[in-house]
DNA sequence: TTTATTAATTGTACACTGTACAATTATAGT
DNA sequence: ACTATAATTGTACAGTGTACAATTAATAAA
């Protein structure tokens, strides 16, 4: 009788809570519209607007329990697209389409976990934030790597700097990339399929993590 | 007389539409709090807000008016930071740096520009979208200089093919490097400032060029 | 088992928001 | 001067997030 109560009680939290989030995540990865509100969500859940705001608090933190959720996928794909290549500079590359490959997937995730004023306000949700460096240590360990092969005897602080740099290229690379895609005119001025524009990204991020390798060298 | 009233009319029609545009841009240039509103900004302007709707019928349309200033502003910069360097390849890393530099100045303007749902809506406002294309324009020809530059002898194809590559790697690294620092995680891991990591920045930018332009060559 | 405490849900209210439409006022052209 | 047109106002409506007391269900303690 206890564990009936109990598993009721459970029933209810749990399934809400997550409920609310995956309902929440739908709404928000299919994208174009994306005006979610804890009412909507209320109803489609059929209970009490209210109930919905107990559990994230504001709707800030709904936001970043998205984004939270979001990251955790996200740093998953990026290890695993490590796992393959052999070749460090090809590990790199595979993150780096793997990125696009997420973002194109979905959009919605991506602004979520990347949209504005999100940084500023992540060191208040400390889950947020371990997801989030989740992610970015997997991007700097596939750099740090490709430095250290390239350099192996170099000091570790000319390595630290020339991961950091690494890391920032790229980084910024593909996520111009995908930004330009998803929000950006990209998709008006170069009138691509995913497909193709994610070809035509994959042999661009090849050739610079080709160069940037081999400019470490000298 | 007739002057008068023309004058009178002239003032209340340009001024309001101007000075809402103002004050909308002032509101989201700064930043962190973009929550503008149709009603706070009549009550700034001492009308009332149906006088402010008049003019921008929708909300969205105040967004695009933002935007659209926003690119004009922008492409000018761009095709100013042309000028002023001699070399094809000189001429695209100013480009890029001007890129970066107006982003970390304006944000606002930048993420209502560049801000989630925008390209798809585009082309419901014909003046967004040719201020738009102005910026895109300038970025396409200086690529198209270093190309041609590097390729004297290319078929027109090949040349078209190699200016959007081109396009889309240095757009996307500038990009990148401007919305990681203005809404991603990039201020929160590398604790830089704004001067800080427009050096780096464009240590990067110079080089990614460089690097493209001796690729080019084979 | 009964009771007390705690968490989840509800009810109600408030201050906002964008949008819509008729009414009013000011301006422009004839 | 008169009329047609544009700008402004007034009012109303359906949403929204947030806050707080009230109510209900579930747990822990007696």
């Amino acid at each position: 009788m206890k564990l009936k109560n109990l598993a009721r009680k459970k029933k209810h939290y749990l399934d809400l809570k997550s409920e609310i989030l995956k309902i929440a995540i739908e709404s928000v990865a299919c994208g174009i519209d994306s005006e979610l509100s804890f009412r909507k969500i209320a109803k489609q859940l059929g209970v009490q607007h209210n109930s919905v705001v107990h559990h994230f608090k504001s709707k800030e933190n709904l936001l970043f329990a998205i984004a939270t959720e979001g990251f955790i996928n996200f740093s998953q794909i990026l290890k695993e697209a490590v796992l393959k290549p052999k070749s460090r500079k090809a590990q790199l590359v595979a993150m780096g389409t793997a990125y696009l490959n997420f973002a194109l997937k979905n959009p919605g995730y991506f602004r979520a976990m990347f949209g504005p004023h999100l940084s500023q306000l992540k060191s208040s949700d400390p889950e947020l934030l371990t997801a989030s460096n989740l992610a970015y240590a997997a991007l700097n360990q596939a750099c740090r790597h490709v430095v250290t092969e390239a350099l192996p005897k170099a000091s570790d602080l000319k390595i630290n700097k020339l991961t950091q740099n690494m890391v920032l290229q790229n980084w910024s690379l593909v996520h111009g990339m995908a930004m330009l895609f998803i929000d950006g005119p990209v998709g008006y001025h170069f009138q691509h399929s995913h497909r193709i524009y994610k070809n035509i990204c994959a042999n661009i991020l090849k050739n610079s993590v080709k160069e940037l390798y081999s400019s470490l060298a000298c």
